[in-house]
DNA sequence: AATGTAGATCTTGTAAGCAAGTTCGCAATT
DNA sequence: AATTGCGAACTTGCTTACAAGATCTACATT
């Protein structure tokens, strides 16, 4: 049993003493942000867990004003929920929520496969080449790979396709959405969706893409997107007191 | 020059006296956001405003820990920019940002629209209803409302576009991009998009939904929410500086 | 007159402590 | 044994105070 699942049997959330970069430009309270919002991403710090103030400030050692505004910028995440009086806790996984996302998703990344159609030959055949470049570096990574790792290729495709639209707005304001989502990927990536199952739908949709069939394309990305909306289901039965 | 007009002739956002309500449930700092993004949303905190910690503390009668946590989120909201030792500003209204929340609209309230093809009778029927209603409302202000007025009654009518995808949800992910948008309108609506004209548009994209005329209604409901990336440039004119 | 430097005065970042509400356990009482 | 009540130990919200960097002004120097 490594040390992340270790800290998942426990009841509270605890953390080793972590240092933060002080020499650096970024600000303690951002550190602990990224750090907290990483491990809730992950599912170490699962749905229900209590994030002390107190806590987290001795394990940092930085004092509770620090570790009070990244939990602030947390909640504004919809990551955690903060009760007055009674604690931090991060939230549960909302299938209502999910389903929005793919929804959401789906419309921006399908519309921006229909912006590529207006876009000058030169620009579209940049893309479509570092969608081929990404493709390859996915199948590098083979089975080998962790979650993490592919999940950032598998990020990386998307935003790629997202660039299609003109410009990395909409895939900049997906970010702010797609947290509660991608805690779900964390695991059905080890169980279900397995990385070689979605590169072979990565291939379809790229392929179509590459050879203009925009409808193709909208509908294979379209259910590659829904996915999920089946697959979190086996998550799910083992993790129900995950869901919401 | 009423007071509002008044505040935005001044070099620093300077405010009254604000008493906060202690009996609610509300915290100060969830007053001061709500304050703070409704001033900034109507440009009386304009663009490149400065946001002083100690000068709100004092005008709100509070100490600066509240007022800091209104600004982080502020900052999340990409309204305001904070820099470390010099201040906090409000953010100039980005063009980018504005065709990009354009795009991201467009993207979903069409899918929405698509969605409701899939929507069963009762359902359908009763969002159109709903409609007509706002759209009633719209015309009973008609030129005499004020831009805040009007500017809630077309949010709703977006919204029901919105909840043809079967849920709330898309358009409170929308909320979260839609600020900066928002600021522009906040004024094209008194010069240049005039309450009329957009009752106008919103009555043709009524009836092709209630006919439905999917592809009519999704035509029309692009062009009605790009409009703003044109008339934005009036508004540019008279007013440079606020613009990056 | 132009320039450079020191200091006062801004700014946000962080620390430490108090206030008020919730929860949970232990002890006294019935 | 069951229940009730009190208190200790938590929680977050807010206040106050200090730290460190940025900026502007006034004065001295060239």
């Amino acid at each position: 049993m490594d040390y992340f699942s270790f800290l998942m049997t426990m009841k509270k959330f605890t953390l080793p003493d972590l240092i933060l970069n002080t020499n650096v430009g970024e600000s303690a309270s951002s550190q602990i942000y990224s750090f907290l919002r990483e491990r809730i991403i992950d599912n170490t710090a699962f749905p229900g867990t209590q994030l002390s103030e107190n806590e987290l400030a001795a394990h940092f050692h930085v004092s509770r004003q620090p570790v009070r505004e990244a939990l602030t910028r947390l909640r504004q995440d919809g990551l955690i929920e903060i009760i007055p009086q009674k604690g931090s806790f991060v939230k549960k996984i909302s299938v209502p929520n999910l389903i929005g996302v793919c929804f959401v998703r789906s419309a921006i990344e399908c519309n921006a496969l229909y912006e590529s159609l207006r876009l000058e030959d030169a620009s579209f055949k940049e893309i479509v080449f570092k969608l081929a470049e990404n493709l390859n570096q996915q199948k590098a990574l083979g089975e080998h790979s962790t979650s993490l790792e592919f999940l950032h290729l598998d990020d990386e495709f998307h935003r790629l396709i997202c660039s299609f639209s003109g410009s990395n707005l909409a895939w900049e304001m997906l970010q702010g959405v797609k947290a509660n989502m991608d805690r779900i990927r964390f695991f059905t990536l080890e169980n279900v969706s397995k990385p070689a199952h979605l590169i072979q739908g990565h291939e379809k949709i790229y392929e179509s893409v590459a050879s203009r069939d925009y409808f193709m394309a909208c509908g294979l990305l379209r259910s590659h997107l829904y996915e999920i909306t089946h697959t979190y289901k086996q998550v799910m039965e083992e993790n129900k007191e995950w869901f919401l």
